[in-house]
DNA sequence: TCTTGATTTGACCAACTGGTCAAACTCACG
DNA sequence: CGTGAGTTTGACCAGTTGGTCAAATCAAGA
């Protein structure tokens, strides 16, 4: 293993390398349906090189994962209390939408482990995510308190946004078989940001 | 493996007693995370003995899925166009939110084949499954031509049903996690029935 | 150029996995 | 009871998988 001075050259494109190959299979088996050869392979890396950079299958996994949370509740951060509350809310939800459409494999890699139990993050959504959305919910309450958006259970909201947005993502397959040949997304937008107008609304 | 008469007491006692251990491991660990050693173990059986019952892995989990996809989509099925918009659509509503909170594996069990990319399922999702919705999708173009519900894209209409229903089954850890000890399907019924009620109101 | 640490690899291993098979056991029924 | 079909299992196998290791190769600074 490298020593922990400053990393090289080698050292920064080899590691990209291996956790960009690692999200595209992580993201489409899951953990256990992963195997480190295919990761390697996806890499241009022979299994022992791989192995050379990263500890082990579950050290990747668990570096993609931390290292993903951060982009992933980005946009629930940028929630601003300042703003108008129902564009906020709409912005928010736009921006949940378009990382459905452009960051599909981060959105299965967390759908993967979740289904499952969430058996290595379980402490990040009780902790980091439980915290911020807790956070958030109060801004929400306010805004209902204030009249500015309709009164609704603040944490149901917030599943409901998750839910409608990320299915596009997660569920892609499905959706598609169904839609054909029309693009998922050129839909989902207006049709999100109708259903949140109507239901946000006092 | 039993010859194809009918089945015998025993048969019928040890293929249920499989089904309903593969629908517990399958669910929570996905078709590779789950091994046949478990399954036999979960259902009070050796190896060699359940795989006298089935002729592989594989094959109880096509048989569970077939098995099981009339089951999920029997609330879609009851959509009648004879009945009141509005309350149709709200006990189909209901009716998926509760499938959720009783036969959540059932849920998951989908719900990881569709995140990766329901390679073993495919076909029932073009077929069947687009075929139902299809139809299903004529009768609330109608009702939308009459004006008894909101004019909204039908198919998105679909998945946000879905979606949302769904998350509390698939996303279960998440949910939990966020709400602490609140039962999770106390919120969400009222919470989906407002936010339905709002969005279908013409 | 030479040296030293970084990088890469072929060969290997133990554990696990899906699946097989012949032999043993059990059960229902005449 | 006896018997033949139905049921169960221990032993086994070949392929896969995560991971190791010593030896070989490479790269960059003195």
């Amino acid at each position: 293993m490298p020593k922990d001075r400053a990393p090289t050259r080698i050292q920064k494109k080899n590691r990209a390398a291996i956790l960009e190959a690692a999200l595209n299979v992580f993201s489409a088996h899951g953990f256990r349906g992963a195997t480190v050869d295919q990761i390697a392979a996806e890499a241009g890396l022979s299994k022992p090189n791989l192995l050379y950079y990263f500890a082990s299958k579950e050290a990747i996994h668990t570096e993609l994962l931390s290292g993903l949370l951060e982009t992933w509740l980005a946009p629930l951060h940028d929630l601003d209390e300042t703003g108008d509350p129902m564009e906020e809310m709409l912005a928010y939800i736009r921006r949940k939408l378009q990382m459905s459409q452009e960051l599909p494999r981060e959105s299965r890699l967390f759908a993967n482990e979740l289904v499952q139990g969430a058996p290595r993050i379980h402490d990040a959504l009780s902790n980091d995510l439980k915290q911020l959305v807790d956070e958030k919910v109060t801004i929400l309450t306010n805004w209902m308190d204030q009249g500015k958006i309709a009164r609704l259970h603040p944490y149901h909201l917030m599943f409901s946004i998750w839910a409608l947005t990320q299915h596009y993502a997660d569920f892609d397959v499905q959706v598609r078989a169904i839609l054909g040949d029309e693009n998922p997304f050129e839909g989902a937008e207006p049709f999100v940001d109708t259903l949140y107008r109507k239901l946000l609304t006092p």
